[in-house]
DNA sequence: CATACCAAGGTTTTT
DNA sequence: CCTTGGTATG
């Protein structure tokens, strides 16, 4: 280690003798598996990691190996990631270990970046300008809406979205218009897909744009179009890495083909890493069988298995292990760890998702009395919606949290609106931009003016811009209109020049302000408005990184990421998609209910494949608890504002009952007192009388359905009181909150003594009012 | 062109 | 329940 650090301080050294590192300094700290799989060098391989056993690790010190031991330079490595942040992750940790800055890993980055380099490269073969812009998944839709406009659907029945959603999908799986079946058509418009696929695609071509699937397809037709590009590739490629490859997708695996295979029938040096049991993408075009099948389509690889788990403690472990095992088609890992012991997986029941929030907030609040960091808890939900209810929780509670993910800044209005303002500085011929900015702010340029517009253009096959023009020297233009367009296609001339000799942040603000765009939410009512403006400051500030506005658009156009401030001292609260890669010692799983976890749509869409996607999810999430894990469900839900009745989820069934503490197992319809903690706050009520018979839609439901029930309405029951305005204090104030496992949640309205009244909240269209006696 | 009203639909997410 | 997108209306 001692030598490492040294070499990184002596900065003088050439760059060629820098990753001259000894073996032993990198191997270091490697268990057996891990070595193997850095030394395996030569031939296809296939690493196997489970979750938390230093596959990065692995995986950089491979790369670093490589390099030590001269086999490859830098730029002869491919590697390749799917987030950016994979790829930032991986360049830094090489660095390190090879000691210092380390330059010239050209071909390292996600799939999306790569395939753009080597586009610009050979663009023209497959009849694009090096300069095409890229578009996001927005101008897609809106161009898919134009395609449909234009063919004459009915715009209600087959929208821009579904259109986009069916493209996406040939492209995910590698198919151009002309690869498809003719029967493929009837995924859209009655048949008339893929003349819409055709179509969509030549307007991209005389847009001179590329969507983010035509990076791959592009690529793959110039690799089969122009054999020796691909052998120059091919060549150039010493070492191939992919990371996460249980997430490809059709289009990238014929990639990877691509590139690793020549026409020699040599062994590629392809080592590709992943784990079976985490493909959670499968929704979007992931692939598992292209891990599955690897063995098969590079004989003789070297299967590695990386199973040392150095995360988590033995029952979190066993939790995991013992919930995948249930899928079919594995390719089989068990994970070990050498540590003994460990909190068992905690298992709680609850009322509610209002008491579950309640719960998990308190549990939090106790971790942190006992000295545990906020930023070293999360809650990991299946779905967005379930994040509102500890949202609320936290605020009033004064936790602090952080959200990951939700809409990232680039593909915010204000923004996308700004870079389209920019977009068309560069390039007056890009008309997505051009049409979503000409009347924004308004200059008296409506849908009237732009159709007209459009006509001229495909008439003459020009530009918007250039039809504009055009119709001013014809004095088409008249009144509002003309001024408007007058003006702007100067400010566009004017904009442009000034492009040639500022930098792109001051150009930016230019822009902003000359347009008139800043102004436009000043005045603007909108709520949002203030945060909007400072979006548009952070944009300009953004762009001042950059010393061309090329590079700057181009940067936009594949770095989508939010600019994440992790602060500490702050709970994370967040999708389980989004904490794949991610670990905290204690995490919280709340939410598994059938219907919601797994989730019906996906068992719906995807029968026994979404199931098993489902639960390589609550595999995921298992596995990113490093203490603690404690899963939780309730026996009522709101979704979108509808009370349904929920049971455990199907995986809750499935953890082991030896690793699990069960602290409270509600029955179908209520948590029963007895098995409360018994340091439980919160007293019970004996119910005395109501105001009136009623059903709760639950409980209609299942009688509906004649599903077993364990409770009748008519029959009195207990109700707890779950938002206490003095915590601690056990009697019952006017404006509490109190729920009861019939009648849902309630408000106190009278106490008196021990006996109290509720108006419980309209449910189904009726106001309950009851009357309750202190069980104490 | 701004406002009003209605119907639909509301997992997961990267590039 | 609440947002969004579309159409209808002044």
């Amino acid at each position: 280690m001692a030598s490492l650090s040294q070499r990184a301080m002596s900065g003088a050294a050439p760059k060629e003798h820098r990753i001259d590192v000894s073996e032993e300094s990198y191997l270091e700290g490697l268990n057996e598996a891990q070595r193997e799989a850095v030394l395996t060098t030569e031939g296809p391989v296939l690493m196997l990691a489970g979750a938390g056993t230093g596959k990065t690790k692995a995986l950089t010190t491979r790369i670093a190996h490589i390099l030590a031991s001269q086999r490859a330079k830098p730029w002869e490595i491919l590697a390749v990631t799917f987030t950016n942040k994979a790829a930032r992750e991986m360049k830094e940790r090489i660095g390190k270990l090879v000691g210092g800055e380390l330059e010239g890993l050209r071909w390292t980055g996600t799939f999306h970046s790569v395939a753009a380099n080597i586009l610009r490269r050979h663009a023209e073969i497959v009849g694009l300008k090096p300069s095409f812009t890229i578009i996001d998944t927005d101008d897609q839709i809106r161009l898919c809406k134009q395609v449909i406009e234009a063919a004459g659907l009915d715009e209600k029945r087959w929208t821009g979205r579904g259109l986009a959603a069916v493209i996406d999908g040939w492209k995910n799986k590698g198919q151009t218009p002309s690869d498809l079946p003719p029967h493929e058509a009837d995924l859209f418009a009655d048949g008339k897909g893929i003349a819409l696929y055709r179509e969509y695609q030549e307007r991209l071509m005389t847009l001179n744009a590329a969507d983010f699937g035509d990076l791959l397809v592009h690529n793959i037709s110039i690799f089969r179009r122009e054999p020796e590009v691909q052998a120059e590739y091919h060549r150039r490629f010493r070492y191939m890495l992919v990371d996460e490859y249980q997430d490809t997708n059709v289009a990238q695996y014929l990639w990877l083909r691509l590139l690793a295979k020549g026409g020699d029938g040599e062994v590629p040096n392809l080592c590709v890493v992943g784990d079976d049991d985490q493909s959670i993408y499968g929704w979007r075009g992931a692939e598992v069988e292209n891990i599955l099948r690897f063995e098969k389509d590079f004989p003789g690889a070297k299967v590695i298995r990386l199973e040392q788990n150095y995360r988590s403690t033995a029952p979190i472990l066993a939790a995991a292990s013992a919930v995948i095992d249930n899928n079919q088609g594995r390719l089989g890992k068990t994970l070990f760890t050498d540590q003994d012991g460990g909190e068992l997986i905690k298992l709680r029941g609850v009322w509610d998702g209002e008491e579950e929030a309640r719960t998990i907030a308190e549990d939090i609040e106790a971790e942190q009395m006992k000295g545990r960091s906020l930023s070293h808890m999360a809650i990991l939900v299946r779905a967005s919606f379930q994040m509102r209810a500890f949202e609320e929780r936290f605020n009033t509670n004064g936790i602090p949290y952080q959200v990951v993910g939700g809409p990232r800044f680039y593909e915010r209005e204000e923004t996308r609106d700004a870079l389209a303002y920019l977009r068309l500085v560069r390039n007056v011929a890009d008309d997505l931009s051009f049409s979503r900015i000409i009347n924004k702010p308004r200059r008296g340029f409506g849908d009237k003016t732009l159709t007209q517009l459009s006509v001229i253009a495909r008439q003459n096959g020009m530009s918007l811009a250039a039809a504009g023009q055009l119709m001013l020297e014809t004095n088409e233009l008249k009144g509002k209109a003309k001024t408007a367009m007058m003006a702007f296609l100067a400010s566009l001339e004017r904009w442009r020049e000034e492009a040639e000799k500022t930098a792109p942040a001051p150009l930016a603000e230019m822009v902003l302000e000359e347009s008139g765009y800043t102004d436009y939410w000043k005045n603007s009512k909108n709520v949002s408005a203030p945060s909007k403006l400072e979006n548009l400051k952070e944009l300009v500030n953004a762009a001042s990184e950059f010393e061309t506005l090329e590079g700057y658009l181009d940067h936009v156009s594949l770095v989508a990421e939010r600019t994440s401030d992790s602060e500490d001292g702050q709970v994370w609260l967040m999708t389980l998609h989004a904490a794949k890669g991610l670990e905290f010692p204690v995490v919280f799983l709340p939410g598994w209910e059938e219907e919601i976890f797994p989730s019906k749509r996906s068992l719906d869409e995807s029968g026994n494949a979404g199931l098993e996607e489902e639960r390589r999810l609550a595999y995921v999430g298992i596995t990113r608890a490093r203490e603690s894990c404690r899963i939780s469900f309730a026996a009522n839900r709101q979704v979108y504002g509808r009370w349904q009745n929920a049971l455990p989820s199907r995986f809750v069934d499935e953890l082991p009952e030896d690793q699990v503490d069960v602290l409270s197992e509600p029955g179908l319809y209520g948590v029963s007192a007895k098995e409360m903690p018994a340091q439980s706050r919160f007293a019970d009520l004996v119910l005395e009388e109501t105001s009136s018979r009623y059903e709760t839609p639950g409980w209609k439901r299942a009688r509906q359905h004649g599903r077993k029930r364990n409770a009748d309405p008519s029959i009195e029951g207990t109700a707890r009181l779950v938002a206490s305005s003095a915590p601690g204090d056990e009697t019952f104030c006017k404006g509490e909150r109190v729920s009861h496992k019939k009648f849902g949640l309630g408000t106190v309205m009278r106490s008196e003594g021990n006996k109290l009244e509720v108006e419980f909240d309209e449910v189904g269209n009726k106001k309950v009012i009851a009357s309750f006696l202190s069980a104490a």
